[in-house]
RNA sequence: GGCCCGUUGGUCAAGUGGUUAAGACACGGCCCUUUCACGGCUGUAACAUGGGUUCGAAUCCCGUACGGGUCACCA
């Protein structure tokens, strides 16, 4: 058979030069876990950084597994993100197109190719099951590598299925550089003749890396290290093909705990979750990105960066060789972080819809409210359990009412409450100066200390140990009636 | 089992032959404060292990242990 060479010239002739490419490739399989985002980021970081170009591909070579829609949840996860790309799917490019299955007819001409050059065989073996399903660790030479042209010329005129499998040499060693983990030497003869082109035509994952990440002029390849051991296997390729070697980029798993991964079956929260777990967007980016990174030399101490502040920072040398723990506790401060770095009026308007889940009063001030929590709030989510009392006083304990460094008990606090409410009945202006005022100058004249007025009245309005906010703020909000109306029910409670 | 990789406090991590071994989260204490929180100060806590090399090793070499990855017509 007769190879179109003009084709390959072609091929090579689309392929941009001179700057730094990077590619973000992921499967569509419904699930933007939070390893999947941090390669994502980085990918984009060093593209953003060496102002390159960041190209999106969808890798969907395994029909099995594709997914409805999840092309659509990486699309909108990378734009909510700010991870914009130059080439993709939707917008083009010049070396599209940029999902995998368009390209097929591609694959195939490449895998000839290599046959033709002697570093790839046609295999007619039926699918064998995986060595460790087998129990099997030795693995002997594929029947088909010693196929005469002939035996295979007639295996093709016959009709029989074949895939096309990489033809490793049994001597020599192979070394490939990575970035992070730097020279790997590995004997060719631990490697197998794995399959380029599978019987349905399609690519494997390896092969179509290879192939796209040379016409698409990949300069850096960003990915998990559990790719590291078919690395070496790229370079035969790659040399095969007489192709220049892209920057590999490994980078060590997210993991749940020391010894699995974060993964969708254990449960852990995918970019999504953690958006609807009431995190913020950049407060995830940030965190993430820390997650195997970490600034070198006089940043070092640095821990918050803003998208633009990354791409300005990052620096492939401060990747971790490591895996690290995703620590959700160290998320929740970043979050809380972030919550608070909002100015009031976004923050407000931010959180309005979750206090509005639990106080549909509408005289109610949320605004208020919300500048109460801004201080107070590591989750979005947490709000609606914080604020809830403002529409109903809770059932509560009388022993709230006691309080040791308040100097406050039953006795004390009913004597307090007694005391505040002709206080703040005669309160005709309710403003919050107004109410602090008057209980600030009550417990003067009472001779106690502050703290053994407002803990008592505080807990009469909330009806809570924890509230956003003090006393004076809380009055303030409740409304003058309703603040009477708790306080009094309160005094009855501690008579009783 | 073979091959490959990794190992600094509970967690994220700085550190590239000479440091009192940063910083952050979490945890404890103190201060501030009308509670909680915030903020400020402060404390506990680490170089997996055994050998080398060196005047000197968290840093370099070898072994051991432990962990991870991989050995699919999945990615």
């Amino acid at each position: 058979m007769a190879l179109d060479m003009k084709f390959f010239d072609e091929m090579e002739a689309r392929i941009p030069k001179g700057k730094v490419r990077t590619r973000f490739a992921p499967s569509p399989t419904g699930y933007m876990h939070v390893g999947n985002l941090r390669t994502a980021l980085y990918t984009w970081l060093i593209a953003r950084h060496n102002h390159g170009t960041f190209i999106l591909r969808i890798e969907d070579t395994d029909q099995g597994r594709l997914v409805e829609g999840a092309t659509d949840v990486i699309y909108r996860t990378m734009a909510e993100c700010g991870l914009d790309h130059d080439e993709g799917p939707d917008v083009g490019g010049p070396v599209g197109p940029y999902i995998q299955s368009e390209r097929r007819g591609l694959y195939g001409k490449y895998a000839e190719l290599l046959v033709e050059k002697g570093a790839a065989y046609y295999c007619f073996c039926e699918k064998t099951e995986s060595e460790e399903d087998s129990g099997e660790w030795e693995r002997a030479d594929d029947p088909c590598r010693g196929l005469s042209p002939e035996e295979v010329q007639a295996n093709l005129a016959a009709g029989k299925p074949y895939v096309i499998r990489q033809r490793i040499p049994h001597e020599g060693t192979t070394t490939f550089h990575d970035v992070s983990f730097g020279d790997i030497t590995v004997e060719n003869k631990t490697l197998d003749d794995q399959v380029l082109l599978k019987r349905d035509g399609l690519p494997t994952y390896n092969f179509a890396n290879v192939v796209d990440d040379h016409l698409m002029g990949i300069t850096h390849v960003v990915r998990g290290s559990e790719y590291l051991s078919s690395a070496p296997k790229y370079n035969l390729l790659y040399e095969a093909f007489g192709w220049d070697i892209p920057t590999y980029v490994h980078c060590s798993p997210v993991m749940r705990d020391q010894h699995n991964k974060m993964s969708k079956r254990h449960g852990d929260p995918s970019y999504e979750d953690l958006i609807a777990k009431g995190y913020l967007t950049p407060a995830v980016l940030n965190y993430v990105a820390l997650l195997g990174w970490a600034p070198k030399g006089e940043r070092s101490e640095q821990e918050i960066f803003s998208l633009e502040e990354l791409v300005d920072a990052f620096d492939i040398a401060g990747i971790s060789k490591s895996p690290a723990i995703f620590d959700i506790v160290k998320l929740d401060h970043f979050n809380a972080l972030y919550l608070r770095a909002l100015p009031a009026e976004e923050f407000a308007k931010t959180a309005e819809p979750y206090i509005r889940q639990s106080v549909k009063n509408p005289a109610i001030d949320t605004a208020a409210i919300a500048a109460l929590l801004q201080a107070r709030c590591e989750r979005l989510t947490d709000i609606p359990e914080k604020v809830d009392f403002f529409d109903a006083l809770p059932e509560y304990s009388v022993e709230f009412y006691t309080n040791k460094k308040s100097k406050t008990d039953s006795a004390v606090s009913a004597a307090m409450l007694e005391a505040a409410i002709p206080a703040l009945e005669s309160v005709t202006d309710w403003t919050m100066d107004a109410v602090h005022d008057a209980l600030i100058g009550l417990a003067a004249s009472l001779g106690v200390k502050n703290a053994t007025l407002m803990w008592p009245v505080r807990i009469a309005v909330a009806g809570k140990l924890v509230t956003p906010g003090g006393a004076v703020e809380l009055c303030h909000i409740l409304g003058k009636d309703e603040t009477l109306r708790r306080l009094r029910f309160g005094l009855d409670m501690l008579r009783k």
